[in-house]
RNA sequence: GGAGCGGUAGUUCAGCUGGUUAGAAUAUCGGCCUGUCACGCCGGGGGUCGCGGGUUCGAGUCCCGUCCGCUCCGCCA
């Protein structure tokens, strides 16, 4: 029976005997005696055999990488000269008086030191990954922040409740994930894009404070902080506002840094709207750690003859906008090449710039090649606005504005990392006052912007219809450098406002009833004013565990093409499954090679 | 749907303008050394160069296709 973690044997424990289960890290034969580095979840402890004990240390000499064993031993200091202070317990080793071989291993597939493996080997062999102590620590941190995000929530009075995995396809939001029904030929369950209306549905019940860490599915393209099942916590509650809400969530969130990091995050956590946020830093989930803002010039080069610039700041969908580079004047022309070509995977025709050697100088102090464009209004303007200083470069973003923000704003992130601007901080933000719905024109109607059951603000109820794109709605997002950890908003209530908003997305009365009718009911029968609030739990955990993706703090995470490496998932299934679920494939796939 | 990078020993990689028997490190196996902890020394085994096709006297290398992994755009209410 073990009696202590290997990484939790302590220089208290001199003179014990403890009993320790774990894995071989590695063994070693020196001076006629044997050593083994074992290896737990709390980290390592090495053994010693002496030969006294020669069926011991037979068995000890059997030993390999990986192997399990229970070691008894004596807890003793190292003999002078032999103490190790790289090693956590490097001043402490355990005398090995007993040693069970409780399992042996193959060969490991790569040298766990060896944190250069690539991702494809640590997918395949996953249960071996996590074992690397790097993994285990961001496992547990995990559990950590989990176990204090339930316990801030039960002391609250919230009530974790579960909501159903198989449930009903949604028209708006995410491509589904489908489960056939074997008992309805022809129909599918969906799993949970999240669980939206379930827990407003509870709201309607009298549930007053709901949560749940629960499971949500997105059948889209995965990225480095997207995976198509990931965690949510889900939270929900009756007859607080936004303000109450958000207060009470970024005092969790807080908490959580503190208790886990020992990061004191600030209190309150700034405000920004969506139209400043999009303004300064061309983006609705700005990181405030870079410093970099852009500077919107349009107004000053309407009458300018470049036309790339005099376009879009005529234009009222146009944008004209600086970033200016502190010391961007060291940038080599390759390097302001590449960020050309840079931003124009977003979109962008091109990169004008502006290096400013010399501001004494006035015109002959610039350096650029589009200077002979520019009158000297313009171009005093571009400088005091930007606040310009010799040595600086400033970049120009001219298109329409969605093109610029995109643009620009991902070039202000890239730059910042570049070229070391990113402060050593915490920079946590709620972005507020966002549009209620935005134009698609490809679709050539009105989206949600957040989605349809976000509340608008009250005082725009009468502007709905008349002017949709002028609406606002009362949904925030929690912005922590850069990423979004959190979304949610007050819910509509009343089931005249719902209706109103379904039919302003162009979804009929009909297919609203035959959709959400559940929904309209569940308004008419009593529903209290209500809002909640979503936390994507492993991009949280992924930026406290400061993992470069959510994979690093998933157990079993999947490929970019969604496959499981491990298990290979999907597969083929039986032909009798498929009968039994009334599915007949056009092309079944061949029988899997290798 | 699109762009980029990658795929060679168990693992991480090198392999030039195409040219003998495809290398290194590490792991693994055997021997030696013996208070090591990236131990050291000697030796052995280990390869469908992702897969398919093409060009060529000759392809790991060039061309076409395809699969897989990663990053990104689109997509992600």
């Amino acid at each position: 029976m073990r009696t202590h973690y290997c990484g939790q044997v302590t220089a208290e424990q001199i003179d014990q005997t403890v009993t320790v289960c774990g894995w071989v890290h590695r063994r070693r034969d020196h001076g006629g005696v044997i050593f083994i580095d074992l290896r737990d979840r709390e980290g390592m402890v090495q053994v010693v055999y002496d030969p006294d004990k020669p069926d011991i240390f037979a068995d000890a000499e059997r030993v390999r990488s990986e192997f399990v064993l229970q070691v008894t031993g004596t807890v003793r200091r190292r003999p002078e000269g032999t103490i190790n202070p790289n090693l956590p317990t490097g001043e402490i080793e355990i005398l090995g008086t007993g040693l069970v071989i409780l399992n042996r291993s193959a060969p490991p597939p790569y040298v766990l030191d060896d944190d250069t493996v690539s991702e494809e080997n640590r997918l395949k062999y996953r249960y071996f990954d996590l074992r690397r102590p790097e993994m285990l620590e961001r496992i547990k941190l995990r559990s950590q922040v989990t176990r204090l995000l339930r316990q801030y929530l039960d002391e609250h009075g919230f009530l974790d409740i579960e909501t159903p995995m198989l449930t009903k396809a949604t028209p708006e939001g995410a491509r589904d994930y489908l489960v056939p029904s074997r008992t309805h030929d022809g129909t599918f369950f969906a799993l949970p894009q999240s669980p939206q209306i379930f827990k407003q549905l509870l709201m309607v019940a009298g549930m007053d404070r709901y949560y749940q860490i629960v499971r949500c599915f997105r059948d889209e393209d995965l990225r480095a902080d997207r995976q198509p099942e990931f965690t949510q916590l889900d939270i929900e509650t009756s007859f607080l506002d936004e303000t109450q809400l958000m207060a009470m969530m970024e005092d969790m969130i807080r908490l959580v840094f503190d208790q886990t990091l020992g990061v004191k995050l600030a209190a309150p956590f700034p405000q920004m709207t969506y139209a400043e946020a999009m303004h300064r830093y061309g983006s609705d989930k700005p990181d405030l750690r870079i410093p970099l803002e852009l500077v919107d010039i349009g107004d000053a080069l309407q009458g300018v003859e470049f036309k790339v610039f005099s376009g879009p700041a005529n234009d009222p969908k146009g944008r004209v906008a600086a970033l200016r580079v502190p010391r961007g004047g060291e940038l080599t022309r390759k390097e302001i090449d590449e960020y050309t070509a840079f931003v124009g995977i977003y979109g962008a025709r091109g990169l004008a710039y502006i290096k400013v050697n010399e501001l004494a100088r006035g015109k002959e102090g610039l350096q650029s090649p589009i200077l002979k464009f520019l009158t000297d209004e313009a171009i005093t303007a571009i400088l005091e606005r930007t606040g310009a200083a010799d040595g600086d470069l400033i970049f120009f973003g001219a298109d329409k504005a969605t093109v610029v923000n995109e643009s620009l704003g991902a070039l202000r992130v890239k730059i910042g990392h570049d070229r070391g601007l990113v402060s050593e901080t915490w920079a946590p933000l709620w972005v507020v006052d966002f549009p209620m719905f935005e134009w698609d024109e490809g679709e050539q109607r009105w989206i949600s912007l957040h989605h349809p059951f976000t509340s608008p603000k009250e005082s725009q109820l009468d502007q709905l219809e008349s002017e949709p794109g002028q609406c606002h709605s009362r949904a925030y997002d929690m912005v922590l450098n850069g990423t979004e950890v959190g979304g949610g908003s007050m819910r509509i209530y009343r089931s005249e406002v719902q209706e109103k908003v379904f039919r302003l997305l162009g979804i009929s009365d009909e297919e609203a009833r035959e959709k959400f009718g559940f929904l309209l009911d569940a308004l008419s029968y009593g529903c209290p004013p209500h809002g909640g609030i979503a936390f994507g739990m492993d991009r949280l955990i992924m930026l406290m565990a400061g993992a470069h993706t959510i994979r690093d703090v998933m157990a079993f995470p999947k490929t970019q093409t969604a496959a499981c490496l491990l298990t290979q998932a999907p597969s083929p299934v039986s032909e009798r499954q498929l009968r039994e679920l009334h599915i007949k494939l056009r092309n079944p796939p061949k029988p899997a090679e290798s």
